[in-house]
DNA sequence: TAATAATAGTTGTCATGACAAATATATTCC
DNA sequence: GGAATATATTTGTCATGACAACTATTATTA
């Protein structure tokens, strides 16, 4: 039971966790005055990386799925930060771009993004750093498995 | 900007992992025809360790807040998994009891539990499981004190 | 070419989670 | 004792995410 225990918590601690971070960036950008969501950021980010992506790469880029991809270009297209351009050869998609205040609200929020990375390694070495990551993948890679 | 791609996925590899596990959770207790959540999971093991708790109680076990513990609890009690008492003494509070029901699905899903958890393990040491649950928890403390 | 299948995206429904505001009951303090 | 506070829970609103079903367009293939 002691074990048994133990090994709930790997679920728990990465849904509190994950949670905890994603509260942390939504109180930054807010505290900025930029009216977006972790999620919604990391959509922002991604073209900021590689403008005019399709749905369908951000959502692979990602990891979500395509209705929650739609909903929040939606969002973002509302809040005037992306627009959607059809593909040429293919009417099916669209090309997603960053407007000039969507490249502003990343610009804008990107100390914070760093100073939250910086804060949540602290007491942390760089070989803690660099396992953390190796772990977590491999659990996300014995999961996402066949099965 | 390496450093800065990195570092963003902090946030990103925890949550993708963290909804690939509940995913699976999921999954499983379809599976074996036990139609809950494994938010609701985490609320009825709960129980099963500890019969009686109240909604805060339950709350701060999970660290979940009290909205989403009084919606979870409902659709448990709807479903016949859970009963809720009036404490004797305090009629703010309630007593949340496993059923027959419950605590039968609680045992139900056991097995598939701790065949996840074993899953989510594999290729991995002792020393990485050590390491990962001391890690994830200094970042939530990094994140959670203060600030 | 016409029928079929595949792909890109949207919409509907439900559960979770964050926040604010509400109700009901208990506690504290003057 | 009664007013102000605190606590336990509920309800409303919105965003995300999972799934299924849908539309529109493109590709395949018989």
């Amino acid at each position: 039971m002691d074990e048994y225990d133990e090994a709930k918590k790997i679920g728990s601690y990465l849904e509190r966790t994950s949670r905890l971070v994603k509260l942390r960036y939504l109180q930054a950008f807010a505290q900025l005055g930029v009216d977006i969501t972790p999620e919604q950021w990391v959509m922002l980010d991604s073209l900021y990386h590689r403008n005019g992506q399709s749905q369908t790469e951000l959502a692979g880029d990602s990891y979500k799925n395509a209705p929650t991809v739609s909903r929040i270009i939606d969002l973002l297209e509302k809040k005037g930060f992306v627009e959607r351009q059809r593909f040429e050869n293919d009417r099916r998609r669209y090309k997603i771009f960053l407007t000039t205040a969507g490249t502003a609200a990343v610009e804008k929020v990107q100390p914070a993004v760093s100073s939250l990375r910086q804060q949540s390694w602290e007491n942390l070495s760089d070989a803690d750093y660099t396992d953390f990551f190796r772990i977590i993948n491999q659990v996300f890679e014995n999961l996402n498995g066949g099965n």
